[in-house]
DNA sequence: GTCTGAAATTTCAAGCTTGAAATAACAGAG
DNA sequence: CTCTGTTATTTCAAGCTTGAAATTTCAGAC
């Protein structure tokens, strides 16, 4: 016999959020994985290269730890890495001596150029299992929970 | 004028990959936050904990790595930290000298029921703007992301 | 029994990440 | 000009995480 009594919903929820966990988990290792194997770089280095080319002018550190939701400590630390790499630039801003503003060099640019292609099509197979309808409901799913959480 | 050309949907998949990205990461801090603040410990020994208590008997270190989708190496280091507080214990098994078993201890049960009840709270209020239903699409699109990935 | 290969765990170096403390520079009040 | 408080960044210790290498043990072939 069946028991047809439905879970209480925060048992349901709590299901969602290891869920998410589970699939954001899954998804990271083999992002990271490609990266690793096809162009001997990480994640974080990525994604901060990401956000750099998405704001081709530059960001200051704080914009940037902001924009990915990570710790200033955190943004430090990738940004040194990349620009010992000659992959990122730092640049003194004039009007206020606190802030600096980065930059990728046309050597990160064109890195992550490459990069980013592939890692489109990565994601591209990942989502491969869901309808392009499913997509779109699941983004807004997400939008939603991201709502209040300002 | 407005471009009513919807996105390819490669995009739209990229799309939903960084807000599955936010929302996780998001939740992620929120619930770090938690645990620090007022029990001073760390999500991942919250994680390892919750799998041992799922598993009273007690599970191997291969099976605790997979099941939290993390390294061998990352295991270890957890479990130690988790033994040294007295809140693990491991415990060579006669029939296989090779591997060995991990159970929470009376101590990390207790503390782990007492993390668990508050942290379903947390995660009860990240999924508040979510309609009951929402939920369960939510979670039915994830377990369809999660078929083939096995 | 003795290989040979596979499996479980630990060790290790390198990089990631956090949160708190330190440093430096700014902005406004007085 | 000089406080005072705020903002931007870095530094630091501690813990997390990975992937590869080293250890130990097992299981099957011979």
């Amino acid at each position: 016999m069946k028991d047809l009594t439905p879970s209480p919903l925060s048992k349901r929820r709590l299901k969602a959020w290891i869920g998410l966990l589970a699939v954001t988990r899954r998804a990271e290792s083999h992002l990271r994985e490609h990266l690793r194997v096809n162009h001997d770089t990480t994640l974080p280095r990525f994604d901060v290269m990401a956000a750099l080319f998405r704001r081709r002018d530059g960001l200051t550190m704080s914009e940037l730890s902001r924009m990915l939701l990570v710790s200033n400590g955190n943004a430090t630390a990738v940004v040194d890495r990349l620009e010992k790499d000659g992959l990122a630039k730092r640049t003194p801003l004039a009007t206020d001596r606190r802030t600096i503003h980065v930059a990728l060099t046309p050597a990160g640019a064109t890195l992550f150029e490459t990069l980013a292609a592939e890692h489109e099509a990565e994601v591209n197979s990942l989502f491969g299992p869901l309808t392009e309808a499913e997509v779109d409901t699941l983004s807004s799913l997400l939008r939603k929970l991201r709502k209040d959480a300002e």
